[in-house]
DNA sequence: AGAATGCATTATGCATTCATTTTGGCAGCG
DNA sequence: CGCTGCCAAAATGAATGCATAATGCATTCT
């Protein structure tokens, strides 16, 4: 995310901030989601008065992370399977642009650096550090974006990312199903090195749906905690929408 | 744009029409790009005070319309051509992926009227009604990303959409190579009624990029008002661009 | 004379205050 | 015994006030 020049901009604004802290607290599951804001409370907390705090809210509110009830306040939005599973599919569209616009901006030694992360994150995993590996995985997909070179692109994809960070959170991660992303990475690398754009944007894709369905499995499991009630979206515990699979699989 | 029940939330609020307003003057040009925001004048033509007002302006700043500067208040954000560009290639992958869900989920009666809208907008097309002409035609693409089923999607595309329409109010849109969008236009209908989500994705991509080349040209034409001097990013106005073709083109 | 500096005005960010709505509880009634 | 209407308290939305930083201009120094 490197500016032209050093930083022209900080901004120790109050309600950036604010936005900011509020923003994690939702996506680490510190305000779970239907839950009330406690505007005053965060007042307190943050040692702020509530027109900042007020104006976070409504930026919030735009990345549909809390709603705004006209005089009831702020609630965080709940999380559906159907608004996981939707988020999913715009970030699969999001990726695989990335991806495209990555392999055609690519320079040879980011190529080869984004070469050696993987090979970084494949130690992580073979020895298991989580952290780790996840840490330099988030750091694979950033640097693809900014390899991108799009802002419009890490604009949308940033504010994406909170709501899908919130799914990940919810569901704890247990690592289910958590070997295939080692071979997918290690397959972009090669397609990117190859400048295969259309196909590594569908990679991208794939690796986000085997994602969503993890995460669909974990929540399937443990029962969405929130409207279950609507039972006419069979949501059989074994096979999760496999119409899903061959929507986004295709024809190759 | 149907809600489940009646419309449980309407927003009388003062930030959300100010919000409402400023981006119809920012998309409308009434603003003009990298202009001050005059927060006092907006005040007493809204006949509003300042705090909902600038609530409104921390919400347009989050969509990238206003570039908020500490102690410096709101400018207009510029409109660069990579901006531009930017924007439509994501608003390619979000209407591309629009398509490929309404595949899935368009009843036969609503492609039937998906048909009509077709048809009627070629009525117009050919009989030179512009204005209807583009109505319908936002009706369409509207009605696309209704069948997608898909808030996320439809979220993004909303705020994606003020940031292109102001291209297109920046460059006037002169009906230039305006003759493409109905044979495009009935081939959707075409791809939608036999399923084919794939096809209908690209090709609502590659319509997509029809417009952007037009806007390019109009800009390019009448030379991008801003900025100018990053002579860097050679603008030679004959030949724009194509590597942009190849990339959303790309091999059937 | 041109440029730099200090002062006054303006605008901005935030805190505080005010009016209106909602909510919880209680009394009255069915 | 349960339900409805009313009242008080809390909370929310918006307006206003205040301290600080920025802008414009006049003065002064070189």
């Amino acid at each position: 995310m490197n500016q032209i020049g050093s930083d022209p901009i900080r901004r120790p604004s109050l309600f950036g901030e604010a936005a900011d802290r509020i923003r994690d607290m939702i996506v680490e599951g510190v305000l779970p989601p239907g839950g009330k804001v406690p505007e005053r409370q965060l007042c307190e907390d943050f040692g702020i008065s509530r027109t900042p705090l007020r104006e976070a809210l409504k930026v919030l509110a735009n990345e549909g992370l809390v709603e705004l009830t006209p005089n009831r306040g702020a609630t965080v939005t709940e999380l559906s399977v159907e608004e996981i599973r939707d988020a999913f599919q715009v970030m699969g569209a999001l990726e695989s642009l990335s991806g495209e616009l990555a392999c055609r901006n690519a320079g040879d030694d980011e190529i080869a650096e984004l070469r050696d992360m993987t090979e970084r994150m494949r130690v992580c995993y073979v020895e298991g550090r989580l952290p780790d590996y996840f840490r330099i995985n988030r750091g694979i997909h950033e640097k693809l974006l900014e390899l991108a070179g799009n802002g419009v692109l890490a604009d949308q994809h940033r504010v994406l990312n909170a709501r899908i960070l919130r799914a990940r959170y919810l569901s704890n991660t247990r690592p289910t199903g958590w070997t295939h992303g080692i071979d997918d990475h290690i397959e972009m690398i090669d397609l990117l090195a190859a400048r295969e754009g259309r196909k590594l944007g569908r990679l991208l894709r794939r690796h986000l749906l085997k994602k969503l369905h993890v995460i669909e499995e974990e929540l399937g499991a443990r029962r969405p905690r929130s409207r279950r009630r609507r039972d006419h979206e069979t949501h059989s515990d074994s096979n999760v929408q496999p119409r899903d699979q061959h929507l986004f699989e295709g024809p190759g």
